[in-house]
DNA sequence: CTGAAAGCGCTAACAT
DNA sequence: ATGTTAGCGCTTTCAG
């Protein structure tokens, strides 16, 4: 019964219909006549009927629930993300189960055996690297799951999102491009994620097209761009630009730069990653990377759901990210 | 089954015993003697035994599984609070269903009715207001829920969180203690947020302490802030402070204090609410009023499995939010 | 301390 | 188009 007591049974009894017809109109059912239909519909409005969930997820084996788990909510771009995969299976009639990680895989493993045990019918994770426990889980238990925030071509396993290490790579160009030849990478903790990583790695490639290339890691918070920086300013190698793994990072910056003043663009240029909301508005508006946040929410869902309601294959995908050109870059050509 | 095909039968098989023997020491089982625990509790692991959670839900009535409504995940406060919420749920067992209504109360409905459609066994909902339907269908089906974000002593539903109003009057005290008599209050939507409401009415409460006290309505984001205090900047009233309802919007107040060329808080005062992260790290130190988001995400969600668990009643609970004073805040006397 | 058995509410064959 | 019925996997009296 579900809270007040009203089951199938009840709106079987009241219409004089089995509990199959009125199963099959409830489940936007096939072959009801019109007129049984109505009668059903009403008869449901009137008793207040909700379906127990449970009783169905039992009969189906499926809960149409999905489960994420994320290393912190914390993190614009990750609530984004959570959003657009909230909206989007809410939109297909599934629900969201969360979990948060702290970046630890040890936790991730937990999260996702309690999700698994709260009955998901599939798993979304975030970044490519998982304790081995967690994938043979994955695999024993036949769970549909995919991998975020990251993209590689070269994974057996689902992977939507974007080349880290190529957009590092990227964004290093720009600056090259623009005459700098001396910058500083700024980054959060290595151990905590396999995209700072990749970014890091991807930034390192190209070393050799600057004459200092060097890397800071900073805790991933305005705090910990500006104490990085303010000290990164000092410098012997007088770096030309900082490119900052998180726009949160480039906040940072840009107070340090505050204090010490120094002027963006004039002084020092900052290039961030994200494109947050506030990085358009604050002074001088900020070069970053637009991350497709809210669009690898809308896209795992909605694969999530294909594969689950159709058997759509789950497979990689890359999504677009592109530098957004705005004024805390110089150009020293 | 679960997703390996081993059920509560197969672990009764394999051990010789029943399943109801099965059942009583995978919960904590009473009655059972230390030996055939032990040999069920290897079998289960041998076999990868994980309880199926729609059967347990069906018999028990319980899917332990709490739902929560907010209205953003994209704004710290709420992030906050969800990570909490989710993280002492998860302690005690439990897990976080959690839903977006868009700050609408047409949508927070229709959430409610998905959410408790999927069994949630409680709701916790943000603000004060809400449709009255949605109250009726609590009422109706006996949902256990709590009011967040906010506290009112004479509501008759548990309401956790702390008092808007009171805290706009004690900022609008702490500036007036300062010497400002001219001050602009910035808030955002008021449609769309009783708490905004309440802060208004409060600060409004305490009007005849100034000369002017005038009231903006932007949109909750920093180029909104931005946007509202550039052109009260302009305002003939010579506004000496800003009073926020939000950081984010005294974020947006800094940035168009630099672009006018006017020092915080040499030229104009500036004051938040919420206390996120970075407000004691830019530049001046930004004063602010310490919002428990993650005490109050802890508070509901203990307060919720004590109910569901120990049947401990819901009820109201002011929790302590105080002005962090820093650099912003000129004192004008 | 352990087992048998009756559901929990719904879906999905299979009949009609 | 509608009804019958057998489970789905687990918990929980009630016996023993």
């Amino acid at each position: 019964m579900n809270r007040i007591g009203v089951s199938i049974r009840d709106v079987a009894r009241e219409t004089g219909l089995s509990t199959a017809t009125i199963s099959r109109v409830v489940n936007g059912g096939s072959k009801v006549s019109e007129k049984t239909r109505q009668t059903v519909l009403e008869a449901c409005a009137r008793l207040d009927y909700l379906p127990n969930p449970a009783a169905r997820a039992l009969s189906t084996r499926r809960s149409k629930a999905v489960a994420a788990i994320i290393p912190t909510i914390e993190h614009s771009v990750f609530a984004k993300f959570i959003a657009a995969i909230e909206r989007t299976l809410g939109a297909r009639g599934y629900s969201l189960i969360m979990a948060i990680s702290n970046a630890d895989e040890v936790e991730e493993l937990a999260a996702a055996r309690k999700l698994l045990g709260m009955g998901a019918d599939a798993l979304i994770l975030s970044g490519l690297d998982h304790s081995d426990l967690l994938l043979d889980m994955l695999e024993r238990r036949a769970v549909p799951y995919v991998f975020t925030s990251a993209w590689d071509a070269r994974s057996a396993r689902p992977t939507i999102g974007y080349d880290n290490a190529l957009l590092a790579e990227r964004a290093l160009a720009h600056l090259a491009e623009r005459g700098h030849r001396r910058v500083a990478v700024v980054h959060g903790p290595l151990a905590e994620s396999d995209r700072t990583r990749a970014r890091r790695a991807g930034a390192m490639s190209v070393g050799d097209r600057f004459e200092h290339l060097a890397f800071f890691e900073a805790p991933l918070d305005v705090a910990g761009g500006k104490a990085c920086v303010r000290a990164a300013l000092d410098d012997p190698r007088e770096f030309t630009a900082y490119l900052c793994s998180t726009d949160v990072l480039a906040l940072g910056a840009y107070f340090a730069c505050a204090q010490a003043g120094k002027r963006i663009p004039l002084d020092v240029s900052v290039m961030g990653f994200d494109n947050l909301d506030w990085s358009r508005d604050i002074e001088p508006p900020l070069t970053t990377i637009d991350l497709p946040a809210t669009g690898m929410g809308d896209m795992v869902a909605e694969r999530i759901v294909a594969y689950l309601e159709d058997g759509v294959d789950l497979r990689s995908e890359e999504l677009p990210a592109r530098i957004i050109e705005r004024a805390s870059v110089a150009d020293l050509r």
